[in-house]
Order: structure tokens, then C-alpha cells, then sequence
DNA sequence: CACTTAAAGCGGTGATCTCTGCTTTAAGAA
DNA sequence: TTCTTAAAGCAGAGATCACCGCTTTAAGTG
């Protein structure tokens, strides 16, 4: 009677009929809308069996929640201890997940399911964004900087990046990025510690943050 | 043989079945979601043919567009000659249009048709949502006093509200809209009447209107 | 009023989707 | 390796949807 863990078998047949499924759903997303993903659309092209899908997720929007769950979980940046270039590298983030294929349709998706559902997967996609600019802020705060509220981060950059990719409004890109959060520090609301502007030339192309061509 | 208006029989029972399809639309998009909505039901709650409302748009996402167009164009304030005032209304129409039953997911409706028409419906919905803020930023430069970009009305005005509409940020008010549009008149980038572009006017930007602390 | 004809109603067809018993495969434990 | 059983595959029922000839109604015109 072995009692293992919950998932009580996670390897194998089933990560690959996992993985498959995965992949076909973003593969669909992006090729025709959020809205369009039906389940045997994605097993067929998973080379999967429908049934199987019906069993592990039930419905459309809980394939799409997962998949975009996982999605945003992938290649988060680490802080730096600068709050101007912490709060860069998250607006990069947010903006390299929501240009990439498929990303403005996921946040549609999340924002889509069942009218209950609706309310949950709006927060929990919300709490995933706003959780890196927290990181940002706390530390900060932590050290004793001077800091924006999370709301002025969210209403003066979060939003505008998310309603211009949305609108595939042109010049959505790194640049404008960084020239939002410059904007929201150089508004007197931040109380720069250290007003040393860009003593480094970008000591970090890190993670290549790719091509902000509106998907 | 009438040649006359485009709509050759606008009238009688055809109107009678178009503003019951249109009502039939919105009560079942508030009530089930846009993605949900199709043809059979609105046509079943409309007390209608179904074959009727296929001939008629045949799409779900025609319907929706067409109900969402007439929709944004009710009730439209007019100018009132002056930039901040004019501004408010219109943020202010904005978060009543968003806000009214069915709002978001109208805005979403027309986010989600198909991604041929995808562009289209989110180019109309943006301009008609700009042409508002557009027509009070051109009165005052036509008034030869200075305004702020288009750009930076939709970032900073237009945005936020989306954005917090869409994740159902509380205190997302009417005070809330007026914050928005007082902090961009009075971010120094506008040159009011008194042309006094001092970059610190320290005010203590008491117009904060909503300081929610975060949800 | 009578007449023309746009538009609504009716019925049916094929396709797709959701979901469910049952069988088969193979992952994990002994 | 063998055994147990979670999970995948299979096949099919029931429901719904998109769509299309054909008939019927009534709006607009003279």
C-alpha cells in the first residue's frame, strides 16, 4: 500500500502525455485565440486521447490556468539591490511574458474562465505580477530607501505595459519600458538615496528579454 | 423597385427583433461571459429564431462587436472648454463604460474575435476610447493652450483604469479617475493657463484620490 | 388598399464537443 | 523480476452548434 506523495505518479507516460498537452496548448493559443482551444483540438495535435485530457484538467479554462500558471513561473530575475534597476528588470519581465507568443492571449484566458472562477484567476495572476515589483519595493524599504507605494507601480507601469501590448499600441518596447519606471522614479515620489545615474553601461544583458515585436 | 437607404427595411418587426437580440446579448454576456455566448442562446433568450440572428451578423463575435459599437456611443459628453474638466468627463465616461454590467467583458469581447479581425476590433476599440480624450486635448490646443500627448493621456489616465477594472482593483472610482487626471495636469508637463512651468511645485499632490493600500 | 420583397420562422443535416463505462498500458514498490 | 493500480486509450451516447433550403410574415411603396 505505498502512499507516496499526492501526485502518486508523476514520471513517465504521464509527465510525457503532461508535457505534450503543454505544448500543444500554447502551440493552439497562439495560432487561434484562447478562445478557440477546445480539448480535442489540443489532444489531437498532442497525439494524446481526448478522454485523457477530460480526466486531468476538466475544462478548457483549467488547461489554460495551468499551462499560464507554469508559464509565469519560468525565468524569474533575481533582485539586485538597486531599487530603479530592480524595478527595470520587472518591467522587462512583465513585458518579455506578455510579448511572447501567446502571452496577451493567456492573460486573456486567465481573465476569461467561468464567471466564479473569473475573480480567482484574475488575483492570482495579479498577485504573480505585483509580487515582483513588491520584491522590489520591500527591499528597498528594507534598506531604508525611500519607495514608491506598489499601487503608483502598478497604475504608472504595470498597466500602461499591459493596455499597450494589449492594443499592439507600436514602440512597446524595452526602452519604453525602462522609460516608464525612470519616470515614475524622477516624479519625486522616490527619495533616491543614491542619485548616481547609470554608472554602469548594462553590466547585465541577462536574460536576452528578446524581441518586443507585439505578438 | 426602392433603391433608397443601405438598410432597405429598418423598421416594424426587424428593429423589434434587433433590440431583442441586442438586450438578449448583453443580459448573457454579463451573466455567462462573452466566450460563452453563442448564437443559439442569445436567440433562445431573445425569443427569436436562431436562423435569424445567423442571417443577420453571422458570427458571435459580429454580434458582439455590433452590440459593443452602439454601445460605447450612448451617452457622449461634450466638450466643455476646459482641458481639465473635459479630461475628467472623459475618464469618467471611460470607468461608467467599463464599469456598467458587462463592461469588461464587452472590452474583452472585442479583444477576442478571430485573429484576422483581432487587429481590426482592438483598433476600433482604441480609437473610439482615444477619440474622446483626443477631442478635448485638440480644443485646447486649439484654445493655444498647452496639453499633454495623447500618448501620455492613454498611459496614465487611460491605462490605469483599464488595468484596474479589468483585475477589479477596489476603490476604482470616480474620485479615483479625477486623481488620475490631476496628477497628469499637474505632472508639469501641461502649461497651464498661468504659464508657470516650475518643475517643483511641491503641492503636496493633495489630490491623491484614492490611496487604496493595495488589495 | 394591394403588391412586392426583405427579413423572420421552420425544419433538418452534418460536425463537433463534453462526458462516461470499459479495456489496456506501464510507473512505482516489493 | 513480479504485482498492483494509477493513468491512458478506446468507443460510443447525448447534447449542442453552425448552417442552409424552403415557407411564411409583414414593412415599405404606390
Amino acid at each position: 500500500m505505498p502512499v507516496k506523495s499526492k501526485d502518486s505518479r508523476p514520471g513517465g507516460r504521464s509527465a510525457r502525455v503532461r508535457a505534450a498537452v503543454h505544448r500543444a496548448t500554447v502551440d493552439l493559443v497562439q495560432e487561434v485565440g484562447s478562445e478557440k482551444v477546445t480539448i480535442p483540438a489540443v489532444a489531437r495535435r498532442a497525439g494524446v486521447n481526448p478522454s485523457s485530457v477530460y480526466r486531468r484538467w476538466g475544462t478548457t479554462s483549467a488547461l489554460l490556468a495551468d499551462v499560464a500558471a507554469q508559464r509565469q513561473d519560468e525565468g524569474t530575475p533575481e533582485l539586485l539591490g538597486d531599487l530603479r534597476k530592480d524595478l527595470e528588470r520587472a518591467a522587462l519581465w512583465t513585458l518579455t511574458d506578455l510579448s511572447r507568443p501567446g502571452g496577451v492571449a493567456f492573460f486573456r484566458a486567465e481573465v476569461a474562465p467561468d464567471v466564479d472562477e473569473r475573480r480567482a484567476g484574475l488575483r492570482e495572476c495579479l498577485e504573480r505580477v505585483s509580487a515582483r515589483f513588491h520584491a522590489a519595493l520591500d527591499a528597498a524599504a528594507r534598506r531604508g530607501e525611500g519607495a514608491p507605494p506598489l499601487e503608483r507601480v502598478l497604475d504608472h507601469v504595470v498597466a500602461p505595459l499591459y493596455f499597450r501590448v494589449v492594443f499592439s499600441i507600436p514602440e512597446t518596447n524595452e526602452d519604453y519600458a525602462r522609460g516608464l519606471v525612470a519616470e515614475l522614479c524622477d516624479s519625486g515620489h522616490v527619495a533616491p538615496s543614491s542619485p548616481d545615474p547609470d554608472p554602469d553601461p548594462d553590466p547585465d544583458p541577462g536574460t536576452n528579454a528578446g524581441q518586443p515585436t507585439h505578438a
